[in-house]
DNA sequence: ACTGGCACTCTATTAGCGGGAGTGCCAGCA
DNA sequence: TGCTGGCACTCCCGCTAATAGAGTGCCAGT
């Protein structure tokens, strides 16, 4: 038997409510709140079936129905409304948005803003070293055989290293070195530089070869290797809105799972560009978050993606308002690097 | 009435009981696992007098003994004996911090290590700008009118900011204006700047003062105004140890208030060298860490101090053991910032 | 000054018992 | 065929009462 509309409307009617009492949904209290111009014994007909489907489910016997992972899946995909954002949210956006400074504030203030608007917990990825381009190099002397490196990108991130040398080196070499390096990667893509570095160091002539061949492998661990992707984290607090009773009563899980980079990666990251994702509860594959869900949505500038960001919350959320929420930050994150 | 040596001991022996097992402790008990060679009896009478005294407490009648925040003031105070770190522990900081390789990378693992070690929430403050001196200043060409302002520190920090320019400027100036930018503050405290800054634009010739202007402002606003000091966290799944009973029954509050950098700076500011400062419960002066403690220490090279770092975990937690551990790691990180 | 004994207090746990919400099913009706 | 009202049933939740147990304070005795 397939879903006929009234079904998915009995579907819809038990998310929203369910969301926002966070208690199971009987029949009775659905056709009170919601017009469905049908009785509570037909809705619970329509239950039984959407029971069968496996969208929906009891706590236990006669108790409301509460939905699955699969019912906000289908809530998700085929009944969200596009829920605009209201103009006290657009202008609070702008308000807190502006005025930031450099990239690290930037960032900041993303997360803390999406925490804020969610009430969730907010991640926020800095523009990734892979799909940036380096804008300058600049070697730092710091002792005769210690070099700074610093490389700044076009997406505004700066990322330092120190570089140990084999042999002192005089300012004249530090100058040759700069220029040499610059003229070879500035503009370039960080993922097209590895062969480049490698063409560095066979052009430079034997004598200054070892310091050379030094510089170039902290620069390939600097632009490819490391590659280390950061982080900003805001709105944990929020995790325990609604008592514990969302994240089945600890929610010592979730929390190790934030506190882990690569997990928070793989949450936020591999988006299309301009969509915005959702996983639902175990759709993420991490054990830890297994009631919890994500939505997240890359950013940069015109339809470039050069980071993720997103919030986490339990399952039971509010979908259409996160994801319009999401969304619109994500947008305005993106048009804010294209300024620069 | 005075506290003789055995109503200490029995304090002790309060303490270290409840901190293992949660739960109030009474004479019976006490006597078993402490041989304090007298009867529960007499116990009993001393409890009676350390109560009254303001150092234990009953949850309810005819229920163990708790410690209350002057008696873990007292314990701290009076009872800790000194306890050396184990050799494992040695090892694991060690084996945690070899192969750090720029100070974001040893502040994340210090961070990272202090949380894991004392299995608590660890905090460390980066290296903080008003106690550094500056080793260089670059200037990097982004545009005509703009330029990029890198500031890299003694202790190793990077800062970095955006310098909108009134005109648009050659690449000689460019070179002019870092010569003397760097002449004038290279090796100088931070603290020290702004006046060599004014002095900088004093000496201007009128005709570039506009842009001089514009870059000094930035400076100081980098230099000093912004001065903002950065923080790693970690370790918050740990505040979910034994169950929500500590913290009154729910982390909200301690969650909120770890998100506040003003919050955990204040915890952990103002050290003494040294020394390992232990805020017990409200002593620290923040309602939402009202039942937590934060035992911090400052780092830096030698008998300085740059930064602080601490863990704040419930009022009930191993004070020796937290001590021992936060002093042993802020030493290490101190003898590690010597070495660059 | 310490000890054993004893009565007392209070908590935490368990069991028992409606009240109530919600269900599934069925027979009747459009 | 699909919807509806009625009805018996199930199970949770909250309440009360009863009990066991831990721990205390006090007192008289050594």
């Amino acid at each position: 038997m397939s879903l006929d509309d009234r079904k998915l409307e009995v579907l819809r009617a038990i998310v929203e409510d369910y969301v926002e009492t966070q208690e199971p949904v009987g029949s009775k209290a659905l056709v009170d709140r919601h017009k469905l111009g049908v009785s509570p014994a037909t809705v619970r007909n329509d239950m039984a079936v959407l029971e069968e489907e496996g969208y929906i489910r009891q706590p236990h016997t006669s108790a409301g129905r509460v939905p699955t992972d699969a019912g906000y899946r289908l809530f998700v995909d085929r009944l969200t409304k596009i829920k605009p954002l209201s103009p006290a949210e657009r202008r609070a956006i702008e308000r807190f948005m502006v005025g930031a400074v450099d990239l690290d504030d930037v960032v900041h203030r993303t997360v803390r803003l999406l925490a804020q608007l969610t009430r969730q917990v907010a991640v926020v990825q800095y523009p990734s070293l892979s799909r940036s381009a380096v804008r300058h190099l600049e070697l730092v002397t710091i002792s005769t055989t210690r070099l700074m490196l610093v490389m700044i990108t076009d997406t505004g991130r700066v990322e330092q290293r120190l570089v140990e040398l084999p042999a002192p080196i005089g300012d004249g070499d530090v100058w040759d070195l700069r220029r040499r390096v610059n003229e070879k990667l500035a503009g370039q893509r960080l993922a097209d530089t590895p062969a480049l570095v490698q063409k560095l160091v066979e052009e430079t002539d034997p004598e200054r070869r070892g310091t050379m061949t030094c510089l170039a492998s902290v620069l390939l661990e600097t632009l490819v290797e490391r590659s280390e992707e950061r982080l900003a984290l805001a709105g944990t607090a929020n995790l325990t809105r609604g008592g514990v009773l969302d994240f089945q009563g600890t929610l010592r899980p979730v929390l190790e799972a934030l506190e882990e980079e690569v997990i928070l990666l793989k949450l936020i990251g591999d988006l299309e560009p301009r969509t915005t994702r959702v996983l639902i509860g175990d759709e993420n594959q991490i054990d830890n978050l297994r009631s919890a869900s994500v939505v997240s949505s890359g950013y940069g500038p015109g339809t470039t993606i050069v980071g993720g960001l997103g919030v986490l919350g339990p399952t039971r959320m509010d979908y259409p308002g996160t994801i319009a929420t999401v969304r619109a930050v994500a947008r305005y994150v993106g048009d804010l690097l294209a300024q620069n």
